[in-house]
DNA sequence: ATCGGCTCGCGCAA
DNA sequence: TGCGCGAAGCCGAT
């Protein structure tokens, strides 16, 4: 059973009598613990129709490349399986996930849709709903409390929002028991769409951007993302609080690329490690602030700010601090291309930037030393947001996240507050070498990262 | 090793 | 209007 509160008309167009009922896939890639689909599987057997699956495959997603494509086509090829399982027919176009929802709803009795935040999927949304001919329906599946429901403004910090979570997470956090499929679609005649089975010849055929080559340190797809999370509770959970900033001890959940694709669910991996037997409660507590507390708030910063991606949606107080410090000397200055080389005198930072580089994932604790060093060794605050922002987005698996977004603007005073003022960071908080060598073990850091590009 | 100060703005209590 | 407090800070004093 769907939360009301996750399900929200987007029009007001009127069902009509069609063949079946359309779940177009965007944001929750996967076929398990998927609130979008388990509404249009029962909204279908209500209608005695079957369920089609719609995806729309574009090569045109703002700064996506191989990599980024090589992941999600894993996690697509799984899910595409798992329907079939089901008895639910998934037909992957390639063309732009809004005319590839519009052709297949054109026989559709209700076009459901999920959620997502950025941008560029509200638009994709919204457009669906005005030129569609049928009533489009969207059931947010992609965090534990819908954003607009834990809140209706722009949230200044963790602080704000995490008692309006709070309020609500109890009713948010249950089990979705799938919906049995009454009516089959595989013999449907349909669209045949693209096959998933050779990855490589379908990336061959897409144009997108081949100059970031995929990872093999992560494969995409719901059971690998099931894997990990089984094994980070049985290993690293009882250990999280004291560890998981640690980026020599890499004690993380590496959940973060699976939750960008929708290839797993929050509720589910929330539920999961709430589960877990002989974990003390801090080290379950430390983990659901991040995937929950710190994963909305970063949702929330897409969903209420319209600069997300700019400079301009920095607070005022930090951009005031920081351009009063632009014309503060700079100790070392660097170009994008030395950045994204990984050549800077500095060598945690540019371990980090390998580690990016090499394996789409760097440890959470060094994105931030490494967006502040952008900060310090650029030559205007402005530009060091555009180079952390483009960096991030081009080499993490999970770039474009909300979570990135929400990450580099915290580097530059986003959800945090004033610190001692210094020179060129003005008042935003600080970072320097010497913490990370006071706290953490990074000889081990600079062992588990390759040593060149 | 530990501690206070740095400094802004939100939200709640009064 | 006052007050407490905040993602992981740093720095100098003790």
């Amino acid at each position: 059973m769907v939360e009301p509160e996750r399900i929200q008309p987007l029009n007001r167009k009127p069902r009509r009598p069609g063949r079946y009922v359309l779940y177009w896939m965007q944001q929750s890639q996967r076929a398990e613990w998927n609130p979008a689909l388990e509404y249009a599987v029962g909204q279908a057997n209500a209608l005695g129709q079957p369920v089609v699956v719609v995806f729309g495959l574009t090569g045109r997603f703002p700064e996506a490349n191989l990599r980024h494509y090589r992941f999600m086509l894993e996690g697509l090829r799984e899910t595409l399986q798992a329907l079939a399982g089901r008895g639910i027919r998934m037909v992957v176009l390639k063309e732009s996930p809004v005319t590839a929802a519009l052709r297949l709803a054109a026989e559709a009795s209700l076009l459901v849709a999920d959620r997502g935040y950025l941008r560029i999927q509200r638009l994709w949304r919204q457009r669906v709903a005005r030129r569609a001919r049928i009533s489009v329906v969207q059931v947010e599946g992609d965090v534990v409390v819908p954003a607009d429901v834990a809140s209706s403004k722009e949230e200044y910090g963790a602080r704000t929002l995490r008692p309006r979570i709070q309020r609500h997470l109890e009713r948010f956090l249950t089990d979705l028991v799938p919906e049995p499929v009454r009516k089959d679609s595989l013999g449907l005649s349909l669209e045949e769409g693209i096959r998933l089975d050779d990855l490589d010849s379908v990336l061959a055929g897409l144009q997108i951007d081949r100059s970031v080559p995929a990872v093999g340190s992560f494969r995409g797809g719901t059971c690998k993302a099931r894997e990990l999370l089984d094994r980070f509770i049985q290993e690293r959970l009882s250990t999280y609080r004291q560890e998981s900033a640690d980026p020599g001890l890499n004690n993380v959940s590496h959940l973060s690329p699976y939750l960008h694709f929708g290839q797993i669910s929050p509720v589910y991996a929330a539920l999961e490690v709430r589960r877990a037997r002989g974990v003390r409660r801090e080290n379950v507590e430390a983990f659901l602030e991040q995937l929950i507390v710190r994963r909305e708030l970063a949702v929330n910063f897409v969903l209420y700010n319209p600069s997300y991606d700019r400079y301009e949606g920095l607070p005022e107080w930090a951009r005031r601090t920081l351009e009063r410090h632009k014309a503060d000397r700079r100790a070392y200055l660097y170009t994008e291309q030395e950045f994204e080389r990984a050549e800077t005198h500095d060598p945690y930072w540019n371990a980090a930037q390998r580690e990016m580089v090499t394996t789409g994932k760097m440890h959470n604790h060094m994105r931030m030393y490494w967006a502040k060093k952008i900060l310090e060794w650029t030559e205007t605050p402005a530009d060091a947001f555009r180079i952390a922002l483009a960096l991030n987005n081009k080499y993490e698996i999970d770039g474009r996240d909300p979570n990135g977004f929400a990450g580099v603007a915290w580097c530059f005073g986003k959800h945090d507050r004033p610190w001692a003022e210094r020179p060129v960071f003005g008042q935003v908080r600080y970072m320097n070498a010497a913490g990370l060598e006071r706290k953490f073990d990074m000889e081990a850091y600079l062992k588990r990262v390759p040593p060149r590009l």
